[in-house]
RNA sequence: UGGGGUGUCGCCAAGUGGCAAGGCACCGGGUUUUGAUCCCGGCAUUCGCAGGUUCGAAUCCUGCCACCCCAGCCA
């Protein structure tokens, strides 16, 4: 699957700086905060920024932003690292760190101190919120806000010493308490936070925030294009207020895209860490989730991934893209790429009648019906079969094409058989189908001119396999279960996977490797599972069933 | 009733004054040993609305409307 350098506003306003000289070359960056796993959501970001990185010869950074211990882990960075990893992506040089940086960003803080442009303030976060104002009024000044800058130095140093008590004091930007733009009436810089950190330990009680970091980070790492999402238009002056007012090594421009919205989805970190700490799904790589990792246990390919981020666009614009664009993606890649299958996950006996019972036919089918490369895969035909239940019925209609009593059917790359009996137990149930096979119909078209209905998959009792086979579904029966705070746990799908533990496979799909492909013939694409498929317990994941228009 | 954004087919999205790309979805028809794939065809006289400029407007101007974001010591 091809997936060309996309072309949107932010690769037109880049190739515009290079040929006008504004940029020798490019440095983006993928700026994850690791309190939690990647989602689809920054797939998009990712491919973004490091096919933008691609496309014009530049590099991207991976940096952590990790300005706020106390949500963050190891097992986080862990995780992201991984997964940008298995997207494709290779990040320039080390990882980096905004803890890494929090020397020089300290630096800088005292340099804006010095220059009576920052202050230390001492109201708490209640009061800070009264002087803030509203969107419709201006806030006021505090109090502290004509500190001394002798007097602002020995008070943020005390701070990065410890001396205060976590939410006493803050540092502050000193810019406009009126400003139509909360952002700007005068920012935290600096915050007390005396929780350890998951890099630099125990050496800082103080941490900068969001803000304060960002851009000069960007700046530290030569980074040109900081890409980010709409929420942060309005950040954008301050961001360039703070490069303006400090000695940095850069002068990045920061560029905004409207995020990934996906209906059946949720993609925000907190609900999905809600869904994990509800047990609602198995963990943050449950194949329901619509995270990196648990769409890569649910058979999605990276290259899927990034075909759907080329599909969608990048715009300023913030729409919300059908799931069926991602179903679509994956469907592509595995029709194309994946070996075929047959497997039975409703199995109902076929026993063939005129085929003794020590009958063994090798048969051979193709791997897949258009790829030859792909070479072949055998099978072993025999009297006993299974087929699934759904495949036969004792009467139906035109429309069915499947097998009907009296009727013939094809089983797939094998015989024509008629079925002539019906097996059923006291409750009437059926248990079993009786059927002949019509000779020399391998291959070829019965002699007599009578053309079977339809084409079912079967597996040979004999040597078929048993195996585990999960049946997902989407998480969410709501379209928009993001809608409202809590609201989602309402949409949740009952029926969002169901086990089938005692599916048939052909003998030769016991021998996969975890996280391969197939298309099991009529019903959809199945993944052996990463962590739990052997051949002597199978284990698969339905991706993505067939498109179906059948209409039923 | 402050500020910042966005509005082109059911969804995503090209288009930047010259006569509305493409993809997804959907609907027809053909091929087919997967009701899959593939192929062929259909799918916006109209670009949030209303005025204006122009020979000509989705593109320029004016006004209006709708939706999204911002009042964390989160990012």
């Amino acid at each position: 699957m091809e997936t060309r350098p996309g072309n949107n506003f932010l690769y037109s306003l880049i190739a515009d700086d290079l040929a006008k000289g504004r940029v020798q070359q490019v440095v983006t960056r993928f700026p994850p905060e690791p309190n939690g796993y990647l989602h689809v959501g920054h797939a998009k970001s990712i491919c973004l920024n490091f096919g933008l990185a691609e496309s014009f010869g530049g590099r991207c950074n991976l940096r952590f932003d990790d300005t706020n211990p106390e949500k963050e882990s190891q097992e986080f960075i862990e995780s992201i690292k991984e997964d940008v990893r298995w997207l494709g992506y290779q990040w320039a040089g080390e990882a980096r760190f905004a803890s890494s940086y929090f020397g020089q960003l300290y630096e800088w803080a005292c340099e804006l101190v010095r220059e009576g442009a920052a202050y230390v303030c001492d109201l708490d976060a209640q009061q800070a919120r009264e002087y803030r104002g509203t969107l419709t009024e201006p806030g006021r000044n505090s109090p502290f806000r004509d500190r001394s800058v002798a007097e602002n130095l020995d008070l943020l140093a005390r701070m990065k010493d410890g001396e205060f008590d976590e939410g006493s004091r803050v540092l502050r930007a000193k810019i406009d308490m009126a400003s139509p733009n909360m952002n700007l009436r005068d920012p935290i810089l600096y915050r007390i936070r005396k929780v350890p950190h998951h890099q630099t330990g125990e050496e800082w009680v103080i941490y900068p925030t969001y803000d304060f970091a960002h851009g000069q980070e960007d700046a530290i790492e030569g980074v040109t294009h900081s890409i980010c999402t709409l929420e942060f238009e309005d950040h954008r002056p301050l961001y360039d207020w703070l490069l303006a007012h400090l000695p940095v090594p850069g002068r990045p421009r920061q560029y905004e895209f409207g995020r990934l919205n996906l209906n059946y989805t949720v993609t925000s970190k907190r609900k999905l860490r809600q869904l994990v700490d509800d047990a609602v799904v198995e963990g943050w790589d449950d194949p329901r989730m619509p995270t990196i990792a648990g769409m890569r246990r649910r058979g999605f390919t990276p290259a899927s991934i990034r075909c759907f981020c080329d599909m969608i666009g990048v715009t300023r614009s913030d729409g919300v893209v059908d799931v069926a664009m991602l179903e679509h993606a994956i469907r592509d890649d595995l029709n194309e790429n994946a070996p075929r299958g047959m497997c039975v996950l409703n199995p109902l006996r076929l026993v063939l009648t005129n085929v003794p019972a020590d009958h063994r036919e090798q048969l051979v089918a193709p791997r897949h019906p258009s790829r030859e490369e792909l070479g072949n895969r055998e099978l072993t035909f025999t009297r006993e079969l299974v087929i699934d239940a759904d495949d036969f019925r004792e009467e139906a209609n035109k429309k069915y094409k499947r097998l009907v009593l009296g009727k013939r059917v094809r089983l797939r790359n094998a015989y024509v058989i008629e079925a002539h009996d019906v097996v059923k137990d006291a409750t009437g149930k059926i248990i079993e189908v009786q059927a002949r096979i019509i000779p020399d119909t391998v291959g070829e078209d019965p002699a007599d001119g009578i053309k079977p209905k339809g084409v079912i998959q079967w597996v040979s009792v004999a040597t078929g396999k048993r195996a585990t086979v999960r049946l997902y579904n989407r998480l969410f029966n709501h379209e928009a279960p993001d809608r409202g705070d809590n609201a989602f746990m309402d949409f949740l799908n009952p029926e969002s996977l169901q086990v089938v533990e005692d599916a048939w496979i052909e003998a030769a799909l016991a021998e996969a490797v975890p996280e391969q492909g197939f298309q099991f013939e009529r019903e959809g694409y199945f993944v052996a599972d990463r962590y739990q498929h052997t051949p002597e317990r199978p284990v698969f994941n339905r991706t993505i069933g067939l498109r179906d228009t059948s209409g039923a």
